[in-house]
DNA sequence: GGACGTCTTGACGGGTCCTTAACGTCCCGG
DNA sequence: CCGGGACGTTAAGGACCCGTCAAGACGTCC
């Protein structure tokens, strides 16, 4: 394997600096972004094998880079922070990180928990980290988080991304109303079937031809919804 | 998902008490192993999707029960430990450990880090399972759902799917009556000997060239139903 | 405070699917 | 040759699911 590349988004220089002078002492290749916008730019161009991320930045919550991360990539996230509270670590790791390390933390440690990291990725093989879906006329965009039908982009609410994100990642298999309902509601809402009628309507009228008779977004009645996969 | 299987392995009575009431609380089924030769045993028999350890055994060193099961399997192991230095930290998790744990630690964190743990092995999973039932120009995709005579998709109802995975679930031997309405209509409706005659007679009009002359949808008269296997 | 975009909620019409019943067919024994 | 049982076929009714529209609630930004 070539060295694995990391990705660091670090503000305080010190840190930085420090990082720098451990990762690349044991043959890694090293990225660096100093606010969370930079970071998930840098996580979708360099398709880091590593992404190392200090919760305290500057211009953006660090735990929504790391949801914004998630959205199209599994590579994994080790937390940097200097809160140790329980809660912060909780949230942390929900919100999709894979390890969290309160500061101070050892160099030895950080270096044998970014190998824990490249074990699980180097066994599961890259699938499908490929950051846009296309099926017909359709484009999603999973890192910009843009629709496209044919040249034109579409604007889609909240509700109405997270929902067509939902069934992109699980395009061509059937996605019952209890599992669209949990991932896109919450746990509390799987019984209301009924949210999810108006928003597939929705989604249709913007980006079906015909919304009356769907192309890509397919109903199985009695059971849930489908995307269309090539 | 099925509830998730954790086994621990613990010899301190008080937190393997700690850990079971943890961990059953949120719908874990728990496996308990006092040594880390019987430790060894539970994780093969079990085969958990979670591995808590403590290092600190009676018996052996935790890290040779961490590389005995690394011998055969990645299941996520995470180590509890009462020392915290940085080198135990290292040692544990090239041993094979993927997550490592200095007591005291918190209830939420340990659940957290076991939810992590499980959403490695959910998405590593997901690779080779092809899950498709082929006979003649009959193939039948359980994980897309979908149902293909030659290259043509045909739309079934839920209880024409049900009742087909059915047969598929015992295909080449006979499915008794009782056994098909059980599973189908549910225990309720084990006398509606006719609901299977009705929905036998659709399922062959949209799966067999001849729906009078069955090739895969067979009748054992008297006894049930054959789905026809290779 | 008002305008706007978004989400929730309810009502309604149309369509799909399940149930049920009636009838047809085949086979076998009387 | 007749009759009955098991199975296959078809269609109608109604229950349920789904798509649609619109009104109201909610939050946000000017």
């Amino acid at each position: 394997m070539p060295d694995p590349v990391v990705v660091v988004i670090e503000d305080e220089p010190q840190i930085r600096k420090f990082l720098r002078a451990t990762l690349e002492g044991q043959g890694y290749r090293l990225f660096e972004a100093t606010t969370g916008a930079d970071g998930v730019v840098e996580v979708s161009s360099r398709q880091p094998d590593v992404v190392i991320i200090d919760l305290g930045l500057p211009d953006m919550d660090g735990l929504d880079v790391i949801r914004r991360v998630r959205e199209w990539t599994a590579v994994p996230v080790i937390v940097l922070s200097a809160r140790g509270q329980e809660r912060d670590k909780v949230t942390a790791l929900d919100a999709g990180a894979d390890d969290y390390m309160s500061k101070p933390f050892g160099a030895g440690e950080l270096l044998a928990r970014i190998r824990v990291a490249l074990r699980h990725t180097a066994g599961a093989s890259h699938e499908g980290d490929d950051a846009v879906f296309r099926v017909g006329e359709l484009r999603v965009h999973l890192v910009r988080r843009q629709v496209f039908v044919g040249d034109k982009e579409m604007h889609l609410t909240p509700i109405e991304y997270k929902l067509l994100t939902t069934l992109v990642r699980h395009a061509g298999k059937v996605v019952t109303h209890q599992q669209l309902l949990r991932e896109v509601w919450g746990p509390a809402h799987t019984e209301q079937a009924h949210y999810a009628r108006v928003y597939m309507a929705h989604l249709r009228h913007k980006l079906e031809a015909e919304p009356a008779r769907p192309r890509y977004l397919l109903t199985e009645s009695g059971v849930g919804y489908r995307l269309a996969a090539e």
